[in-house]
DNA sequence: GTCCCGCAGC
DNA sequence: GCTGCGGGAC
């Protein structure tokens, strides 16, 4: 597939990276400095969640891991608990892994190129560049969902980003557009390519909004052939519909007059892997053979409610019980079953629903 | 309903 | 290599 990138690329970095130094956003905590530790954690939390929100906690985990090797140091379970509240707690458990593996694999510095960054858990081809490019100053393209709404309204780029091979060509598109290399040796000398892949950043969170394209500010407005056209909220196009199906399933929930509940640590792989949870199982029937006759006979079904991932809607049907000491040694209660005092549980890693179903409960 | 980004399974 | 998953915010 062809794209303009190659006629566009001459004035559009020397632009984008004016822009940037006069109106981009240069005073966030985790700007202004080239430790690779600092802008990788900043990347992990920002693919998530909005900057206002990633203030307190990017500040929280630096204080208590102030280098990576105390991140690596740390258990699994304070990091999660530490990042309760962010959600998708792969993300956290892949951070932590990854703080590992840097300590590891690279002596505790993380490694230099995009290249071998991308070789850490957690870490795609597009934070891998970022980082790369904020730090070391490799002349590598960037492709987040920011950048992806830019460069297809620039370029007017048609094609259906949920076919991979047009994913593809938009990375190459992107790579064409970089800044020219440096003349010298040293690319890292200079902060072109942090400049650059900053604006693309401020560019799409500032002006280029999805909905409402602030074309009127745009430092490339002249270039741009989204604008040009008239229509450049219609970019990025994506064809591809997803088909939700349907599951249902039962949770457990056994609460003391104190307050404590009943969870368990989550297995590693399906859903809510690794997280603290009210006992799940996928039928009621499953449900009442884990229980004693009498304790199922006194249980009292709550209100059922939906909870909606991409891919699947969850039915979730609470299931109250009485408070049993004997709780415990019941399939799939036993092992990392516990009481957990209502002081412990809401800073733990908690599924959304569940820590929701928690709250609203009392 | 849409989007995000990396991963895992095919 | 490609597709679909995962959990939550907007």
């Amino acid at each position: 597939m062809h794209t303009h990138a190659a006629a566009l690329a001459p004035a559009f970095a020397p632009a984008l990276i004016a822009w940037q130094r006069s109106h981009g956003r240069s005073t966030l905590p985790w700007q202004n400095t080239r430790d690779p530790y600092r802008v990788w954690l900043s990347e992990i939390m920002l693919q998530q969640t909005q900057v206002v929100t990633v203030l307190g906690y990017y500040a929280r985990f630096l204080e208590r891991f102030p280098a990576v090797s105390a991140l690596a140091a740390a258990s699994e379970d304070e990091v999660l608990g530490l990042w309760s509240g962010l959600g998708y707690y792969s993300r956290a458990r892949n951070l932590h892994r990854c703080a590992q593996d840097v300590v590891a694999r690279f002596g505790g510095r993380f490694p230099a190129s995009a290249q071998e960054l991308q070789t850490l858990p957690g870490i795609g081809r597009s934070t891998a560049a970022a980082i790369a490019a904020f730090c070391f100053g490799e002349r590598v393209a960037i492709l987040d969902g920011n950048v992806k709404r830019v460069l297809t309204r620039v370029l007017a780029y048609e094609a259906d980003l949920s076919r991979s091979a047009n994913e593809k060509t938009l990375w190459d598109a992107a790579q064409q557009m970089l800044p020219a290399p440096a003349a010298g040796e040293a690319s890292g000398a200079d902060d072109t390519m942090a400049r650059y892949t900053q604006g693309q950043m401020d560019l799409g969170a500032t002006v280029c909004l999805p909905r409402q394209p602030q074309c009127l500010i745009c430092p490339v407005q002249r270039l741009c052939r989204g604008s040009a056209a008239g229509n450049p909220e219609r970019y990025p196009v994506r064809e591809r519909r997803l088909r939700r199906s349907a599951q249902s399933l039962w949770l457990l929930l056994a609460r003391r007059d104190d307050g404590a509940v009943w969870l368990h640590k989550r297995p590693a792989k399906g859903i809510w892997a690794g997280l603290h949870s009210l006992p799940v199982f996928d039928s009621e029937e499953a449900l009442q053979a884990a229980l004693p006759p009498q304790a199922w006979a006194a249980a009292v079904m709550q209100p059922a409610f939906v909870h909606v991932l991409t891919h699947k809607d969850l039915h979730l049907h609470p299931v109250r019980v009485a408070a049993r000491a004997d709780l415990q040694g019941l399939p799939p209660l036993d092992g990392s079953g516990r009481w957990v005092s209502a002081q412990e549980w809401p800073g733990l890693g908690l599924p959304a629903p569940v820590r929701r179903l928690l709250e609203d409960e009392h």
